[in-house]
Order: C-alpha cells, then structure tokens, then sequence
DNA sequence: AACATATGTTAGAGCATCTAACATGTCCAG
DNA sequence: CTGGACATGTTAGATGCTCTAACATATGTT
C-alpha cells in the first residue's frame, strides 16, 4: 500500500488522517440531527472505516463530541475577533459587532451552539473553559474602552456581564422553536444597539 | 391479586398508577444524568417494573421525556403565578419577582430546564409551547402594567422581549460551569432590579 | 360467570458502545 | 535495505439499550 494522495481514500487500509475526518463527520452529524441524534457508528458509516476504528483516536463517544464543542468555540472565538477588525476603538458598534457575531454563529450553526452552552459538561474540559473565558474578555475588553475605563473594574465587568447575559439568551431564544419570536419580525442588529445604549448608560 | 394499598407494590401485577411513577423516575434520572444519560431500562429498574411495561403507557422513550417536560414547565408557570400573589400591581417587583423564579427554577433544577430550553423540540409539542408562551404573556400583562399601558402595543412587547431575553440568558449562564460567573459573587435580585430599571427606562 | 379491556411479563430483533485479538502499513536503527 | 517497534486499521463479540410480538393476569361490565 501507499500514502499516495491519488489513491482513493476506500483503497487504503490506513486512512490519512481519519481523526479529523471523523471530527468533521461528527459535526456534520450533530448539526443534522442534534447531539443526542449521533452515533459514532453514523460516523463511522460517514468517513467510510469500521466501528471501532475511532477508539484509536477518542477514548470515547464523549471525546469525540468535546473535540467538536473544542472546534466550534474556536471557530466562535475567531469570529468574533475577526468582527472587530475595521471598526474603530471605543464605539459601541464594537460591541454590537461582537453581539452580531455571537448571534449568529447560534443561528447558522445552532447544533453546535446547543452542544456547547446547553448541556452540562459531564467532564468539564478546562481548555474549553479558558475558551469561553477568552471569548469573554474580548467583551470586557470592548466594554472597559467605550466606557472610558482605563482597566476592567467591577463596574465594567458589571456591564460586561449583563450585555453577555443578553446576548446568550437572544441566541437561545433565536433557535428555539418559540412562535412569539419569530412573529416579532426581530431586527437584531437594532434590538442589539438598543440594549448596549441602555447597559451603558 | 387486590389492589389493596396496603399490599407492597412489587407484590402486585397490576401497579396502580405506573405512569405517574414512570415520569417520576424519568425527571429525577433526567436531574441527576442529563438528559442524555437518562434510559428507559433505568426508568423501569426504579419503578420496578419490566423494561417493556412503559411501552404501554408512551409511545417511546421521547415521550417519556415530553411527559416530563411538559410537568416541568407547568410547575414552572405555577411558580411565576404564585410569585406575583403579595405584590401590589403597576410595581416593578413583580417583574423582579417573575425573574427571580425563572433563575430560581434554572438552579433548583438544571436538568429540567435544560431539557425544556436546551434541546431542540424533535416534534414540537403543540402543548408545550403554548405553555411557554402562557408564562411569556404573563410578563408582557406586568410590563405593560409597570409601563402604564393599556395594552399589550409594540412597545410592551418589545420591553418584555428584552427582559425575558435577559433572563433567559442568566439562566443558562447561572447553571453552567463558567468560571466567571461563580466567581463574581452575584446578586440575582439586585442584577435584575438595575436590569430592569435599565429595559423599561 | 364470561368476556372485553387494560396493563403487566418474557423473548427476541436490531442497533449502539466499547474491548480484545489480530492485521497491515510506516518509520527508524543499524 | 531490512527488520522489528509502533501506529492505526480490521473483525468478532460482550453488554446494554429501544422497541415489538406474543402471552399472562387483573379489572370491570353485563
């Protein structure tokens, strides 16, 4: 056999780099059909290898749902970075831009926000912990600047607290099957500049 | 055979009322497992009952968990109703009051609401959801009211979105291991007090 | 008393997780 | 280059779960 790339991948009895492939058939998966809905055999099936071939890579099922949870809230996290870019320092755009981002990521991919904010980590991984706490200073870091604060203190962590709090919710709220909501005809952007003035003032 | 109550249950054929104990076993599983970790076999080891038996009681297992969601939210709307008992109408307390019960119902127990909020509704329960929007209603008649309102107009409805959003967001947050959070010693009822100042402002 | 109905039970099919034992490729030391 | 060590596949199977089918037992109605 060979590591040629030009074989296809069913020809090799080793794979490339199935642990990857897997992550990606696993996100797919829980994005289709929810994070209880997976199975690693449907994954299996997915990257075309046997059942127990992800045990080489994963301790188990779980492991391989927290290397999805690990890739989604990096990806969450650069997005977020990458909404600031452009827009100058100490507007509140900013915020609203970080909000916008936040939101969104629950809306395109709302299998995979599920997974990370709404269920209770069994085995609370302390990288994606200092993850999600990465995610938050970038906030508290925006809010210190527009209120003029030099360092974050416990007004700013305050409001901080509170515009992420909100912003949690409304992308909870946002996939859920609720009528109320997507009766409203919701702008989001204005909904999020409205309660940034009001948190802020 | 009799149904005698004071014959042991175990000693009996026929159970009494196995669905009630059925949706019991299944919410205190549901509590302590997750809603993932719960099993219909674990449900019936703690009735005491064969693993077929709930089979004629529900449909499958995800029945079983409606069964329990649906318990959960009207408890949770009891509680919000009661909540409002004492308070004298038109104050902003009782939006405070409608809050506290929503967090308070999050932390007493996580496993319920995350598995009436956290999950996505594979067959959306028409009941269920007009339940919700019944404890929504509920706040939208006390912000119009705070409001000086004498209907439910755009203006309440939007006011009452941001407060539930608000909530809502705490809830999740309050019950996940976020570090930050636990970390800045909060003070639910004075947060939602300044919050809700800040939304009808 | 006898039948219809409600509600249990046991047996088993089918699928999932995960482990053990084995097979095959890859890579490095000599 | 070659030969073993290691990495990473495979098949087989143990165990547990969901759900159905066929059968058993209690209850209530006539």
């Amino acid at each position: 056999m060979t590591t040629d790339p030009d074989t296809p991948r069913k020809a090799r009895y080793h794979h490339g780099d199935l642990r990857a492939e897997l992550i990606e058939a696993t996100r797919r998966l829980v994005e289709d059909t929810g994070p209880d809905g997976f199975s690693v055999s449907q994954a299996c099936r997915v990257a075309g290898v046997s059942t127990a071939a992800p045990y080489r890579h994963f301790k188990d099922r779980g492991e391989m749902l927290l290397a999805v949870m690990a890739d989604g809230v990096d990806r969450h996290y650069r997005q977020m970075v990458d909404a600031l870019e452009g827009i100058a320092p100490g507007k509140p755009d900013r915020i609203v831009a970080l909000g916008l981002v936040y939101v969104g990521f629950a809306q395109a991919e709302p299998g995979i926000f599920r997974l990370i904010f709404g269920r209770k980590a069994a085995d609370p991984d302390p990288a994606l912990l200092s993850d999600k706490a990465r995610c938050y200073e970038l906030l508290e870091t925006e809010v210190a600047s527009v209120l003029g604060s030099a360092e974050v203190d416990e007004r700013v962590r305050q409001r901080a607290f509170m515009l992420w709090t909100f912003v949690h919710g409304l992308s909870f709220l946002l996939i859920e099957d609720k009528v109320s909501v997507s009766e409203m005809a919701l702008d989001t952007k204005a909904l999020l500049q409205d309660v940034t003035a009001r948190m802020l003032a």
